[in-house]
DNA sequence: TTGGGTGCAAACTATTTGCATTCGA
DNA sequence: TCGAATGCAAATAGTTTGCACCCAA
């Protein structure tokens, strides 16, 4: 796990001033790779004895995926995931456990791409597996 | 347009009965391919005259999903779309204009996938490319 | 000081639930 | 007649906004 030092640090390297909110936030999030929701972020904090409002977790965690400190994964209708794997990697979901499981980016060859319309630039290729359990 | 008796049969052949609710949101939904929020298919509902609930309207796209006349797509974070192109296509997706566009899956080459976790069966491989405008 | 940055209460929006009603057998 | 299916009001859950306060320059 990070030292409250490290965590800082991490901040302050991505452009963001370290408050105490945003340490804690991040400690909670950042500690291993993860997914996790603002739901279970703020259950933590309120268990941790450090009571962060809902409005600040979920500024937080827009804040820390504009600098790519965690990435949003899509996976239901209005549930999104936190992952703080920000290697580039794709994600397997189990719709009948609900479990979201990485794979490396590396592993799988996406071909034959078209061209983004009007020549726009794309900035990230999601890649969502969804599975069902058999029988 | 497919005209109101083509719509029943249409909802019939997919195992749904067709009343007046379902009709009206199948009308507005599948009469060609496009990509519609829940919130898009009430104010045409309600121009049109036909004022279905908010709650009907997301229960019967839901059901609609569920029998796969129209594909769900999750777009950003509680953003839900509603695809009436069944066939089997990725999309683009322009965060600057929030234009969604379809393109063929039989296009692109995805190889090399991991196999499924726990050997559960794949339900659904979605691919999202986010764009976003040069310059 | 002071102007952008920060945290949060309150407002808002999206979605689901529970139940009275209706439908088909 | 009666159990399952249906539609919707109300409740819930998720997210954003607006503003008072704070802090670095």
């Amino acid at each position: 796990m990070d030292s409250e030092g490290d965590v800082a640090k991490l901040l302050r390297e991505a452009g963001i001033r370290p408050t105490l909110q945003r340490m804690q936030v991040a400690e909670v999030v950042l500690r291993k790779d993860q997914h996790l929701s603002a739901e279970q972020i703020l259950t933590e904090l309120d268990y941790n004895g450090a009571p962060v409002s809902k409005a600040t977790v979920y500024n937080t965690l827009g804040l820390f995926a504009a600098r790519g400190l965690v990435r949003e994964v899509l996976i239901d209708a209005a549930r999104v995931f936190y992952d703080s794997n920000t290697r580039p990697h794709h994600h397997f979901y189990n719709t009948d456990t609900g479990a979201l499981v990485d794979f490396p980016a590396s592993q799988v060859v996406i071909e034959n791409l078209p061209a983004p319309p009007n020549s726009a630039r794309i900035e990230s290729v999601d890649l969502v597996i969804r599975l069902r359990n058999k029988g």
